[in-house]
DNA sequence: GCTCACGTGTGTAACGATACACCGCTAGGC
DNA sequence: GCCTAGCGGTGTATCGTTACACACGTGAGC
């Protein structure tokens, strides 16, 4: 080691002292190279080496200057899942992405679901916050907005005084669904989950309003409608909760659907990890897809393509940028994001 | 928009002076609430709700306690990379874990490659870093070193004073080229970067002790002396380096190989992914698995095991996690990770 | 020769919060 | 009735840095 732990922390006082030159031509020395001549630079250099000078300390930097030049990101309880999810990930990137451009750095803060998590988000030493998609009582979004820091919520739910980066997700619903459900008469849903509690369970005609994460509200709002044009009543559908986003788990829920007595003939999901989970689970059972059951994923990521998967595609990668952008303050706090249906033959012409 | 953009920042001293309190029972309601009244208390929280107070600055605050709770990681020159490994993201994951644990945030910093990182570094309001593997000449070890706070490196390279937590790649490459070359007659490696300018290119009895990284460097000494002892100089190795660690690439430097004179009979990677993309460009060579060629990987991520790959066990997640606790100083500030071969049917018995 | 601009150096006053020490009051033990 | 303990409140000093304003000397322009 090089210095010992002992040690007292230098500051550019110190500095300035050991140079011979005044604490505000060793501030310069670091902060405005130019504006000191080349000889006392390089007297303010050498004494930093000597004394084992780290640099400006950050902190007191940044209560100068009123800025920390980082954004902050909340990802939902549990911060590892976050890295488990492509699509959080994608979304990561995105704000990264705008992060290395501008210069800020990019704080994930430590979620755990606890009361804990209030004051760590009012110390969080970041300019901004942008929050993944979350449940309508989280009390995270509180926090965020006691900060009076700007802030911008990703999908949901909307809080007042933040901004909001979403897509339509009831339009969205509604129109994968009219094409995974056309022609079937037992329509089912493989959701996400509908409560912060992540329980996996099969339900049918399902209260839409009791749930508490409103894009997956919305969502089940949109394949509701889209079920009901086609002449099937809510009651009817299954609502098939997966409580992680995994195909393994989709995999298992829909055996369990696909070897029930009349079991469903056009399965949409909330996302391509689950939908595939889907399509290897009716292959197991013997099913043809589209013709015994069609299939409808989201989020047009690379398993997509490759499954042949009817699915709606977003870039959640964008909208990382433009919730980045959002809260540097740079373009209008809210905006709706873009998205299409990708129809392939997953689901019946 | 609840406060006005123009509006100043609100301070503790002002709302104490409208609650008709001190200083300091403001600041303790805030930090120790057990030690105001309730009486006091609700007066302090009354005033700030009235003013618009956001919580005590996150900077002045750590500015005086000289902590910033938060750990820095740099994840090499595109920030984006980083989102794009899936073993990068098992180690940020690691790294999330035992931030979430300890109630410490976690800052990804911008590093752009060019000469404003050494600034961004030393600027990071952070009290610890994390620097993911990269190159001997990248300054920005040499950045972090001179802020003189905690540091681990992971992989490579050793930076005097600075942690480091890496499994012995040397050694794991030579127990796993044992396997992958036994019996071959023209080994091939399909390879990571050699420099930081990252091209791809193939070529043969490559001059090891110039390649920069060092892990790929200890991965290559392995892999030739494992060559060696089959009997196979070391100039007549092919050594294949992708500029990117992605399955489409190595698909396509590998299916260039196997189309040549004289194609190889067994290729190391360094990745699972690399390793996948050579199983396709094999099959859709016409060649059979281990007969014709021999594959191994590295890493033993969920491909691994699905594809029946031969390849080096690591958990880059509980890395992360060592590099997080000796960052923390909670640990040794060095450690070896460990590693083991799996042997599946990619290799000959 | 006077002015003005410019390059370089300096002193002082914050930035917003917390550690620490201290003070007055009340309640209880004897 | 006196001493002590403890609760709830306060004033002051300080964390390490940078913004700002100013001071001084030099050389150019007229």
């Amino acid at each position: 080691m090089e210095s010992p732990a002992g040690s007292k922390r230098v500051t550019l006082a110190q500095v300035a002292e050991r140079a011979g030159v005044s604490v505000m031509t060793a501030s310069y020395t670091y902060n405005r190279p130019s504006r000191v001549s080349d000889q006392a630079r390089s007297k303010v250099l050498a004494a930093a080496a000597q004394l084992g000078y780290g640099g400006p300390d950050p902190s007191a930097r940044s209560l100068r200057r009123g800025s920390t030049r980082t954004l902050g990101v909340v990802m939902g309880e549990h911060l590892s899942y976050a890295f488990d999810d492509p699509q959080a990930v994608s979304f990561l990137a995105g704000i990264a992405d705008i992060c290395a451009d501008r210069g800020y750095g990019m704080t994930i803060l430590p979620i755990t679901g606890a009361a804990e998590d209030v004051p760590r988000i009012q110390g969080a030493a970041v300019d901004g916050f942008i929050v993944w998609t979350t449940s309508d009582d989280d009390p995270v979004s509180a926090a965020v907005q006691a900060t009076k820091r700007p802030a911008v919520v990703h999908g949901g739910p909307a809080v007042p005084g933040l901004g909001l980066v979403s897509i339509d997700n009831r339009a969205a619903a509604y129109a994968v669904g009219a094409i995974a459900f056309a022609g079937a008469k037992r329509p089912a849903i493989v959701s996400q989950p509908l409560s912060r509690d992540r329980i996996s369970t099969i339900m049918r005609g399902t209260d839409i309003t009791g749930v508490l994460f409103p894009v997956t509200r919305h969502r089940l709002e949109g394949y509701r409608q889209a079920a009901e044009d086609t002449g099937i009543a809510w009651r009817d559908v299954l609502v098939a909760v997966c409580a992680r986003n995994d195909a393994a788990e989709a995999e298992r829920i829909a055996a369990t659907l696909l070897t029930a007595a009349e079991p469903p003939d056009a399965i949409a999901a909330m996302s391509d990890e689950q939908a595939s989970g889907v399509i290897r689970a009716a292959h197991a059972a013997g099913r043809v897809i589209p013709d015994d059951v069609a299939v409808s994923g989201w989020d047009d990521g690379a398993a997509a393509a490759q499954l042949g998967l009817t699915t709606v595609a977003q870039s959640l990668r964008d909208q990382g940028a433009a919730c980045a952008r959002a809260a540097l303050g740079q373009t209008p706090n809210s905006q709706a994001a873009s998205w299409s249906v990708v129809r392939r033959d997953s689901t019946r012409r």
